[in-house]
DNA sequence: GTCATTCCGTTGTCAGTAGCAACTATAAGT
DNA sequence: ACTTATAGTTGCTACTGACAACGGAATGAC
């Protein structure tokens, strides 16, 4: 019966481990399309919240505004992303995407979730749903430390 | 009843989250040391596997070999590795961790370990015990894929 | 209404991440 | 001995990411 310490210590251990199986993976599958890892977490965070000003893009990132900024500016100059000053407010500006981001973003995603589908192609339905629940919790239970 | 494409769907968006958020609990946590992640990576491997030549530990980490080469360059400079030239080849070296550099991963990992403990404190230990099961399932059947 | 303050986004700078290609030196195969 | 393969380094390019300083716009105090 392990105790809370070796638990926890198992925990990380294993979730080190999926982190970096996937981020490899991950970089694989984006990058041979046209953007970069981080690029593409902006796009896709772009169609999950819909258009957003790029300080509440960067906050949702959970990064600087100044390197926001640049990652933003990128998908611009390959016209992902359209910026459309904010009428309401002169300093701020709406971040959208382009029929090509939403476009590059569906592709992507499909890429990803095909590689998903295939490392699961082996393991029992209940296990998949097992671990969807767990990993939410964990998800919620880590998110809850690092919010306020 | 969910189907194979849309469990697959699910479960890589659940990832991605759980991903999220440990990379920037990671930082914190690795950062306010004198390292960066990356080369606290390198710290673990070399841990784990003991003393290795730069390839093999380039291997380990899936990182190309001169990106490799770089992060041992920076943690050489703190002291926290030693590269010995191999007696038996003279291409080749030797990277060991000096007893600075494996006091700084205990302390590091202790970091991340408690913060992981309190992130799941308020989880029961069956739940805890089910996700390391399937996130160590996950891990296998996503190794399988990325390997040979 | 003006002036200080705050907020929004950009830019400069610095350190780190990452791969590819070219290179040196050593080792191994023929 | 000559070719080929391997080990590690370095040059280059692009991206990541934070902090600080800045200019312009909004807001609040008075």
């Amino acid at each position: 019966m392990p105790s809370h310490q070796e638990r926890a210590d198992e925990l990380y251990e294993a979730i080190n481990q999926l982190i970096r199986v996937h981020q490899f993976r991950d970089r694989d599958c984006i990058c041979c399309h046209d953007v970069s890892v981080a690029q593409c977490y902006a796009l896709e965070t772009l169609v999950k919240r819909g258009p957003l000003r790029l300080q509440a893009l960067a906050d949702e990132m959970y990064l600087d505004k100044s390197t926001t900024s640049r990652v933003v500016d990128a998908l611009l100059r390959k016209n992902y992303v359209l910026k459309v000053p904010d009428p309401a407010d002169q300093r701020a500006v709406q971040l959208s995407l382009t029929p090509a981001g939403k476009a590059l973003y569906r592709t992507i995603r499909q890429d990803l979730v095909t590689e998903e589908a295939a490392m699961i192609s082996k393991l029992a339905p209940e296990v998949v749903d097992g671990a969807l629940t767990l990993i939410r919790q964990l998800t919620a239970a880590a998110r809850a430390r690092l919010g306020p």
